[in-house]
DNA sequence: GCACGCGATGCAATCGATTGCATTGCGGCC
DNA sequence: GGCCGCAATGCAATCGATTGCATCGCGTGC
């Protein structure tokens, strides 16, 4: 039990040959330098002998670590773990490993975090969790270290990004109420400090005004965070500030369900007397009571790509501009909580 | 932009001191070997620096890496991301980081992502994607490498595990149907090969005959996989082979998911005509419709124990036998899944 | 038969931090 | 006033792999 692992040393004097000629041997890239029988001889010793490359060793001489570091806000948020499965994917095909961090922006662990990673020498950074401005970001990737954001955009638009198409999403569910019949719309837009809530909400007041919305500002809700609890705090205030509508369009799933709760709180029922829609079509929805109509991004195939732009950036390639930033495209899917509008029956209701 | 990262040697320099001295003064165990005036130039030298010391070197020289490897099957199952929030959360706050890769036991990639974590030498495993008799893991625990797993035990009781009390929750799940009027109950059992399938499927059978319910064998089905697809294909099957029963006992909250789609297909009602129940409470199952009946597990608690159980192994500590082998109480959540029988409603059934 | 060249391999420096041991300097004690 | 001892710091080896350069030996060409 745990005696000392082998060490390329171990394989050379088993082989009788110096160590940077097995070095040289077990590397695809230089193991032409050595004669094939030598070769096939030091292959076969550390086989044997069950060598495994000390990581460290490799990383304090090359300064390359073949890890990434993935940070997120939750792990438990539903929407995220496709995208790591995506990310994962891709990265154990190129034999490069993941570190997973939780973390928050503006939580105080966050620098600390950052400064692990960067301790730890990852060779690159996907950025889940990110808001504008992010100072600590700015910071590492202006010292030279590569990175993706998914999801979330920044500022900065040197910083490279997988996103989905938030306006297209957006546009896609108003054109669906519209067709139902709805004139009259609210809006549970995301925290301003995300990208996704900023585009979210700028494509709701663009494409309501364009096509013909009430376009009351009480009509729009800003949650500080996108959990459901959250939903169902807007949604009361959108309820009890009483303008009358008959849909409430939801920046994401989770502010969407949310929403859904309270109106069942309330005894309004949904779709019926309130359609309620949200964003991310999240792993699950469709089987909730009302199943949720929502807006499909592609969560797995965006991980994936982030995860192969990172890897074409460390392999050499600088990105060209035109796939700098990603954005994908986005499909409405239209369940169950959405209807036609009942017939002025939320004018009726007082305080 | 991208300058080299400021060493050891640079603070040295710069406060002229040898390096020795500022490694010593920046370690909190070997501070007190410095004069405090010396050690806080030093301090103040290495932040005005931006110092970050260079993992690669201090693993090679120490032979750790603060770094654990997680191993999932699968971070898309909802089971598994308030698991894996939990260990990062204890890790995090040890200075330890994960490395998260999703990994089958039967997979081909199993090896070679496990070799990939041997030979970045993390410091320990935890382990939720494991089968009985996996002897990948087996090699690498003999090899020394300290392991806990989760959710799932290892047949090799030297292995620390935090999993859930499966025998309780079967016992809880077939009180309550029993309560309700039900007497002959199906099972949709999990995959053998894997612990908690094993476990919630022996715990079936024993309570099912303890407390009198129909034992015929053809009420129970196995499952190959834990999904929802699994779960209606099961479902079918049970039907198909039409022994007369009332209630569905799934192993998990998936297969159960999948069981309601397939009675919904059916043009069976649950829980009036079939009561069917789940294990987990995964996030959300309380949205679905029904709403489910199932076991809540504490998998954040669960996540957090584990990483515990780790941290004390590598900080020294040898577990106590009672501290081996943890298992946590469930609780029974009763929703709307499960309802009294309808009075021999599924005789009528022909083929 | 000798020199040249090149293919194959060895040598040794290097990456950056840790740590056992050596050294220095100073205060206290008799 | 000299010596002892301890506190504070420096020295240098070390971890294991990579890699530029040196070296060796052999074949080839003349």
């Amino acid at each position: 039990m745990s005696r000392r692992r082998t060490t390329l040393k171990d394989v050379a004097e088993e082989v009788g040959v110096h160590t940077s000629t097995v070095s040289r041997a077990l590397n695809p890239e230089t193991r032409h330098f050595i004669r094939p029988e030598v070769a096939e001889r030091i292959q076969a010793a550390s086989e044997r002998l069950n060598y495994r490359p000390n990581a460290a060793a490799y990383s304090l001489r090359t300064n390359k670590t073949r890890i990434i570091g993935v940070v997120i806000p939750d792990i438990a948020n539903p929407v995220f773990p496709p995208i790591i499965r995506g990310i994962e994917d891709v990265l154990s095909e190129r034999g490069y490993l993941a570190i997973l961090v939780n973390s928050e922006p503006n939580n105080a662990r966050h620098g600390a975090v950052l400064d692990a990673l960067q301790s730890r020498g990852v060779d690159g950074l996907i950025m889940a969790s990110l808001e504008l401005g992010d100072s600590i970001i700015r910071g590492m990737i202006e010292d030279g270290l590569p990175a993706v954001t998914v999801n979330r955009r920044a500022e900065d638009a040197d910083v490279p990004s997988v996103t989905n198409d938030e306006d297209q999403g957006i546009r896609l569910i108003l054109e669906h109420l519209k067709g139902l019949g709805h004139s009259r719309v609210a809006n549970v837009a995301g925290p301003q400090r995300i990208s996704t809530g900023k585009a979210r909400f700028e494509a709701f007041r663009r494409h309501a005004r364009s096509m013909g919305f009430d376009t009351s500002e009480d009509l729009v809700v800003f949650a500080q965070s996108l959990n459901e609890a959250e939903g169902e705090r807007c949604a009361a205030g959108l309820l009890d500030s009483l303008p009358r509508f008959t849909a409430i369009v939801a920046s994401n799933d989770r502010l969407a369900v949310g929403a859904i709760s309270l109106l069942r709180q309330r005894g309004i029922a949904c779709p019926a007397e309130m359609s309620v829609t949200g964003f991310n079509d999240m792993p699950m929805v469709d089987r909730f009571e009302p199943p949720l109509t929502t807006v499909r991004v592609q969560q797995y195939e965006v991980g994936r790509l982030a995860a192969s732009m990172l890897m074409k950036r460390l392999e050499g390639g600088e990105l060209e501009p035109a796939e700098k930033h990603i954005v994908m495209p986005v499909e409405l899917v239209v369940r169950a909580s959405t209807a036609k509008p009942a017939i002025e029956r939320r004018v009726a209701r007082g305080r």
